[in-house]
RNA sequence: CGGGAAAUGGCUCAAUUUGGUAGAGCACUUGGUUUGGGACCAAGGGGUUGCAGGUUCAAAUCCUGUUUUCCCGACCA
């Protein structure tokens, strides 16, 4: 592409309505414009980083032996209300009405439409396995977008859905799929931990998540520093902690005025959080809920409702605490209690804590577990850095990560919501098993220059570059310049190069500063030494300039791309 | 959805406190001097100050409402 006449833009200033290092440099490069809060418009640039994107992901996927289709986006909210999503979804997904008043959504995911594809085929067991997938747009109405491509509520997704007689050929497609995910995050060249993950909204049977590691990243990574340990936070088993013998003491009730938190109560009391024990008042569906964990955890809240076998969980409004534990909050305790008592695991092996005694301002020191009913015993916390490798036993490091992609093994969860049935060799009607795959590839952009920036702007990996050498003409009023410039313009083109001539009439430091900030990876310039034949030759990731001729510059940008 | 901040030429901001009819830098146009890391000089063009009301002789400025954006939180395959 020559610069001059084509559409190309860059911004000097700094972006003021993007947080993240991506956002910023994604928009200020002329990749990504905003049109309104979490949906943005691909430039030219943009698109076509995307559509390399796009190509290795089709490469990789077309090699499983899947097949691409096309959905459309704009679906009956029947759809959603049949397979009992509707209401899983609920706000996340957007509505709208037709002129006749029948209701619309726009698709946050594929799953029921895939799977009324899939009927179009499958009749018999002898019809699987197989496997559709496509890449295009998705809709979430997310109650906050942010950090530029990261979290939005328009978006681009590659969805694959696997289609099996039986959970071992469900086996056998997921790894296929889960392979593939791996060459093509390698091949990208993303730095990215593969964990497992809560199974959330779409159910299932199992869930892992490709996360592209990187500080801006939402999801807590939780890693082994001796074994292949890798969980989401959300889903981590927490290691019961062996604590030393202590002689139990009689519980004592004390006066806090007015320190009713963790942090106050250990500043006023002078003692460990560990010695606290917090009592949180959660709701579940209609019921209430005392969860009891030591003083320096944190509450896990997907784990709380997988115990409670309940969608989400809830911690109480200020009155109904109030109205529970007859105190304000800050002064809730388990004794005396009326509701149900959840007790995390370590609670039990604690020794002489301290807890509210639902009564404003005091709590009780010295408490045991002998004081007072409980429930249930149950991980209900957040493993924490430094705690014990449930596999290994060494200890435990945290990342944060960007999920970049996530594989499902789904099983008959929507095959039979939805009446997706085969009929099996010994003449029985049976539901399919099924397996989804998606990948972010708006989210990839963006960990991609998380991944890969300096100060100047934009490094990107050459595979997916959107234009791989950058031709800058340091004086574009010398002739010998710009015709030694176009003819190497010219060959690069003509083997298939992706190559970007700067012939605008900018002074060279534009110019650099521009082609630095997109990120071409290689810059090859033509300036003084232009009547002897001379190129320079400049890596973006480099700051090493040679002196290349014609020929060589196109040796060495073929091995470049080759690699 | 709670809390906070903001909205002024294409972009980044000033003028708002103390009401007097909008200004700078960048970008753009023209001319000139320049040309190896975001040049300089000169002359220009471009804004009914997010929107709608209100107060006032007079509103970017004060008041009310509203919309949008950003941040923190809640939420989130």
């Amino acid at each position: 592409m020559k610069l001059k006449e084509n559409f190309f833009y860059t911004i000097r200033e700094d972006i003021k309505d993007e947080e993240s290092n991506s956002g910023k440099l994604l928009v200020k490069s002329g990749m990504i414009k905003k049109t309104s809060n979490g949906v943005y418009m691909y430039m030219p640039l943009g698109f076509k980083t995307m559509e390399n994107i796009k190509a290795i992901i089709r490469k990789h996927i077309n090699k499983t032996g899947a097949s691409e289709l096309l959905m459309p986006n704009l679906l009956s909210e029947e759809i959603y209300i049949t397979s009992g999503r509707r209401d899983i979804f609920g706000s996340n997904m957007f509505t709208l009405k037709d002129r006749y008043n029948r209701s619309y959504s726009l698709g946050p995911t594929h799953e029921e439409l895939f799977l009324e594809a899939a009927k179009m085929k499958i009749k018999s067991y002898k019809d699987m396995p197989f496997n559709l997938y496509q890449i295009g747009n998705k809709y979430r109405d997310e109650t906050r977008p942010r950090y530029g491509l990261i979290r939005v509520r328009e978006f681009v997704m590659k969805d694959a859905y696997s289609f099996d007689k039986d959970l071992d050929g469900l086996d056998i497609s997921y790894q296929k799929m889960f392979d593939a995910y791996k060459d093509i995050f390698d091949e990208i060249g993303i730095d990215y931990k593969i964990v497992k993950a809560d199974t959330g909204a779409m159910g299932g049977l199992l869930s892992e998540e490709f996360q592209a590691v990187t500080d801006i990243g939402e999801d807590i990574l939780v890693l082994c520093n001796q074994c292949d340990y890798a969980s989401n936070i959300e889903v981590s088993n927490c290691v019961k902690i062996n604590r030393e013998e202590e002689t139990l003491l009689e519980k004592e009730l004390i006066e806090t005025k007015g320190h009713g938190t963790v942090e106050q109560l250990v500043s006023f009391l002078n003692i460990k959080p560990e010695k606290i024990v917090k009592t949180l008042i959660y709701k579940a569906k209609e019921e209430f809920y005392a969860c009891m964990l030591a003083g320096d955890r944190e509450i896990n809240e997907i784990k709380l409702s997988k115990l409670l076998n309940v969608p989400e969980v809830n911690l109480a409004e200020a009155e109904d605490v109030k109205r529970i534990t007859n105190a304000e909050i800050g002064f809730a305790g388990p004794i005396g209690l009326e509701i149900k008592i959840i007790i995390d695991q370590d609670v039990l092996e604690m020794k002489n804590f301290l807890v509210g005694a639902n009564k404003t301002d005091y709590h009780y020191i010295n408490t045991n577990i002998r004081d007072f009913h409980y429930d249930i015993v149950a991980d209900i916390k957040n493993v924490k850095e430094g705690d014990c490798c449930p596999n290994c036993g060494n200890s435990l490091v945290f990342k944060k990560g960007i999920e970049i992609g996530n594989t499902f093994k789904l099983g008959t969860k929507y095959s039979e919501s939805l009446g997706l049935q085969y009929l099996d060799s010994d003449n029985v009607l049976k539901p399919v098993v099924m397996g989804s795959y998606g990948i972010g590839l708006g989210r990839i952009l963006a960990s991609i220059i998380e991944q890969n920036n300096d100060e100047d702007g934009i490094i990107w990996p050459i595979i997916v570059a959107p234009y791989k050498v950058a031709i800058v003409i340091i004086n574009s009023k010398d002739e010998n310049q710009v015709k030694l410039a176009t003819d190497l313009y010219e060959k690069l083109e003509n083997i298939g190069i992706d190559v970007l001539l700067d012939d605008r009439d900018e002074r060279p430091g534009v110019k650099f500063k521009d082609m630095d900030l997109i990120g071409i990876p290689v810059r090859i310039t033509v300036g003084k030494k232009a009547e002897e034949g001379i190129f320079e030759w400049k890596l973006r990731s480099s700051k090493d300039i040679t002196e290349v001729t014609i020929e060589e510059a196109i040796t060495k940008v073929k091995e470049l791309v080759q690699e």
